[in-house]
DNA sequence: AAAAAATTAAACCGATCGGTTGACAGTTGG
DNA sequence: CCAACTGTCAACCGATCGGTTTAATTTTTT
């Protein structure tokens, strides 16, 4: 039931590692595209096929990829839901920045309001804590 | 102006890579609670200072706490807006898991609707952006 | 002044990373 | 069947990782 919540540290572990690599991020862009065979998500990097094998290895490792073998070549697809994981752990924090963002419109609009006219775009966040 | 959007790339680097270990995970969870001292940090996990220093160095890097000195004790701060940045390049996704967490909401409720639901821990998710 | 506390620095460890090369294997087209 | 194509595997490389231990530094306490 809340099986897809539970344990996703590993999953979290590989994911965020997946995506410290630039190249793997850029992969990833390339992905959200169109479906892409190893070679092809190799060239635009003037890397190894056996390079960007390992790359796409780490992404589907991660669940971030599937692939699809249709003859000769592995066709890769852009699998999202553990970036969604990814995303709900951010989330968590999501508060800090926005208290932070709105700190700083506080500023800014003072700032503004100091020199001349505004344009008063606020989040009205809720105060906690 | 947007000037803070380009040249993240390295940020991401450092942020994703910090957000893959599970124990500098915990220690910002800890850190979105108090400002904690390297030693708090430290001891729930069983890790020697130094070891805690270097996860707090590392997020350190990645601009995720910053430090102030007072006296012997270093106070760490949680300091979000490089995970706002973390979280802005995942949205650039999200309409790849939202697609995907749409048919999966209508999997789950045909199952539900199938077996007859115990308790109902349901997200409620906002279907729309 | 001396001891204790909080932390960093440096050296070291085995493991993993990102990348290459070379050998191998399945697929496809002549 | 053979050659080209697409990709993996295994070995290897230097770099970095996560962690420790020991020593040094600074500040507080006694």
């Amino acid at each position: 039931m809340l099986n897809h919540m539970v344990e996703q540290s590993a999953h979290l572990d590989a994911v965020f590692h997946a995506l410290a690599d630039p190249t793997r991020r850029a992969m990833l862009g390339h992905l959200a595209e169109r479906e892409l065979t190893i070679g092809e998500l190799a060239t635009p990097f003037s890397m190894s096929f056996a390079g960007a094998s390992k790359h796409v290895k780490v992404l589907e490792n991660a669940g971030l990829v599937t692939r699809t073998i249709r003859g000769r070549t592995h066709h890769c697809r852009l699998q999202a839901a553990r970036l969604a994981e990814a995303d709900a752990w951010l989330r968590r924090y999501q508060r800090f920045w926005t208290e932070r963002l709105d700190t700083l419109e506080a500023l800014l609009r003072a700032e503004d309001e100091a020199k001349g006219s505004s344009k008063g775009s606020s989040k009205a966040t809720a105060r906690k804590k």
